[in-house]
DNA sequence: TGTCCATATTGGTCAGGCCAGATTGGAAAG
DNA sequence: CTTTCCAATCTGGCCTGACCAATATGGACA
């Protein structure tokens, strides 16, 4: 009956979890519905029990249904209500373009409020941008942005700042775009990192506003020149792989 | 040896995953390291594989461990990275302050690319607060940000967006101040909307940006005037409570 | 018609077992 | 002594069947 059993890679729990997602996406069940016992619902799915319930554990934990011991499991959403950025195929364009004009705001809120200590830990993590290591530089430019936005003393704006570059790593066409691109990415952009640290301690929030909005949009003509350049690349491997092919004609 | 078997309420498998998160905070573990296996697991936590591997689930889920068929599972992040705003305890007024922030700019944007049809849509939303009916009402409103956000084609904002509209929801403090604040809070409101609609179909990025702008610290303001008021009246409650235990005094 | 209890149902958990693929230690070959 | 290679071992993935306690439910009884 299902499809679920159609495609063979995966868990089994995943797949039919992602299959009772649909289920609620599309309407076959309401909110507060109940789910069939878990008892049919293994043989509905032609699967044992255990498995039935970690697709249902699943289920539970994006917030979608709830489990009322010796009752049954309920529905409380259809979808994965605010669910987390990191799960969902946001390209990287998108996710630097919403952080430029996101923190650009924070940065020119932290100028406001920023004391000198912070001041002081920021400077020291532009040091640690420095260093040869290259996920060491990369942990100490996360922490700047989030260190920025911490110093709103607003929750959100962190848990956003934190979300949307954790977001980037998860994303499958970033991935494309490690070494090369990564690596010029970072390190030669100190120089930008330390502007902002000098607007910030200068208290204008003018300045610090531009500095931040002018650093992500340089990221983000960076990562799309980057970008370009590894579509030439992968077109000319292709036409050599032709070429190899088809031999004589070349 | 682990304490998790003390405490004897909620699923097995939820108190199991918690000690083992625990574990990966405190340090017991660190990234890349291998977790004993299932039956070992099993074994220390005197329960069964199926429970342990609900909790492994449960920890996947989270992002904390990768699962490598027929190797074993492995730590990928000690502490629940970029989590959900919504398991997390911001408080509704600084959720409303990042909104006010992020959405004024976003609807600074929206003006710049919106269309006739979406200004349509917009407009109908605003006829959907006036319903007598609150949780329509509320859902109206709900879309009518996102909508805005969705206008500038950019899911990372519509996704944030969403995420701090959901996450007022299960604010515990923000459960305090339902009813009449929820209430007076939304249906007055409706004027501002559609001000704000107004200022999107002139296209006017600056003016969009100062009615989300103004919009949203009126519902601030608007918040913490209820929070003032419902102080009070929790205040004169508890003094009430002291008079009748004391009456004679007073 | 309304109350109440026996029974079927449901989730929670355990025990044990089979499978296929990854791992690894050591034997055999160089 | 080093390298190669294979088999025993380990690991997660999944199934079967069973017991328990608490909830629902339906029908008997008042």
């Amino acid at each position: 009956m299902s499809p679920a059993t159609t495609r063979t890679e995966g868990r089994l729990y995943e797949r039919i979890a992602n299959d009772i997602r649909q289920a609620l996406a599309t309407g076959r069940y309401g909110v507060s519905d109940r789910l069939p016992s878990e008892r049919d619902l293994a043989q509905q799915y032609s699967v044992s029990r255990p498995t039935i319930r970690e697709a249902i554990i699943a289920l539970e934990l994006d917030g979608l249904v709830e489990v009322r011991t010796n009752s049954g499991v309920y529905v409380i959403a259809l979808q994965p209500h605010g669910g987390k950025l990191t799960e969902t195929d946001v390209g990287p364009f998108e996710l630097l373009e919403a952080r430029r004009i996101f923190e650009a705001e924070i940065c020119g809120l932290a100028a406001q409020m920023i004391d000198d200590e912070q001041v002081a830990r920021l400077r020291a993590l532009t040091v640690d941008m420095e260093s040869g290591d290259l996920l060491r530089a990369e942990a100490a430019d996360r922490e700047f942005h989030i260190e920025i936005a911490r110093i709103t003393q607003n929750s959100a704006m962190e848990k956003t700042v934190s979300m949307l570059w954790d977001a980037r790593m998860k994303s499958p066409q970033y991935a494309l775009l490690t070494g090369k691109a990564r690596a010029a990415g970072i390190a030669p952009r100190v120089s930008e990192h330390r502007r902002i640290v000098a607007a910030l301690a200068s208290r204008n929030a003018e300045t610090a506003r531009e500095a931040m909005r002018d650093h992500l949009g340089r990221v983000i003509a960076h990562l799309l020149e980057a970008t370009e350049v590894e579509a030439i690349e992968r077109a000319r491997a292709e036409v050599d792989a032709k070429r190899r092919r088809f031999g004589a004609i070349g």
